[in-house]
DNA sequence: TCTAATATTGACGCCAACGTCAATGTTCAG
DNA sequence: CTGAACATTGACGTTGGCGTCAATATTAGA
């Protein structure tokens, strides 16, 4: 099954540049139907990735290498993908530290949080 | 205690530019010696978390918003505070969104380090 | 007091990630 | 077969987040 542009941008909130911006940095890879675009499952999977990957601060040449490896992963020689586990170990590393920093935040709110009923309890009393 | 943008600059591995730069968006305010600044704890403080911030994906108004809104938080009328608990709320909401997309990122990395692993023994046998 | 290191204020530059036209072509429901 | 909706390819514009000079203080240690 195929989607048009169309379908992919109602889907993600997203405006069709966005989706030819995508194509250009090799991130998704429409089939034509005459000049149209068709996009694949690939390419939708790999737009909500690419989606999620911006909300977390990856770039879109991060997110392309990501596909990358993934895609290479299980040709090359024995070499690259020993490189190609590295690099992923090291995403993954990264990926975990902002998990923490994700929940420091997340306390940082909460403290405000509470720094504000408290406030609002005051003014009641 | 205070310290030198020197100090600041290696303690958290960024430029004097991005010091200033942080300052003219108003979420630094150094003290002056003559015209030389003196970054306060609360100044190292909020730089540690605008740099986590942005590392989250989060632009420097929206970190300068939070901060604001933290000022704030213990004065103002009862009708501001409601409405900043409010936007705290979404704030976290956004977060513990975004932990979701970690982990789901996550799972998609470890996915390809299995599949990565996989060819690997393949090929070793 | 002299000098090396560090700081300050502009001001222009640059890159990523799209936005925003404009001009033209294609598709499809009625 | 026709019009309204939708798509395509340029190409220039914009915004955010600093980088990078340059020219000029200022400071601190020997």
């Amino acid at each position: 099954m195929e989607y048009t542009s169309r379908q992919l941008t109602k889907e993600f909130d997203v405006t069709s540049r966005t989706l030819r911006h995508y194509e250009q940095q090799g991130i998704l890879a429409p089939n034509r139907i005459g000049t149209t675009r068709r996009y694949t499952q690939r390419d939708r999977i790999r737009l909500m990735l690419t989606i999620r990957g911006r909300s977390l601060g990856f770039s879109l040449q991060e997110c392309r290498e990501l596909f990358d490896i993934y895609d290479q992963a299980s040709d090359g020689s024995s070499q690259q993908m020993w490189r190609y586990l590295e690099i992923l170990e090291e995403k993954r590393a990264e990926l975990e530290k902002q998990a923490e920093h994700i929940q420091a935040v997340i306390s940082e709110i909460r403290a405000a949080e509470a720094k504000c009923r408290l406030a609002l309890k005051k003014k009641s009393a």
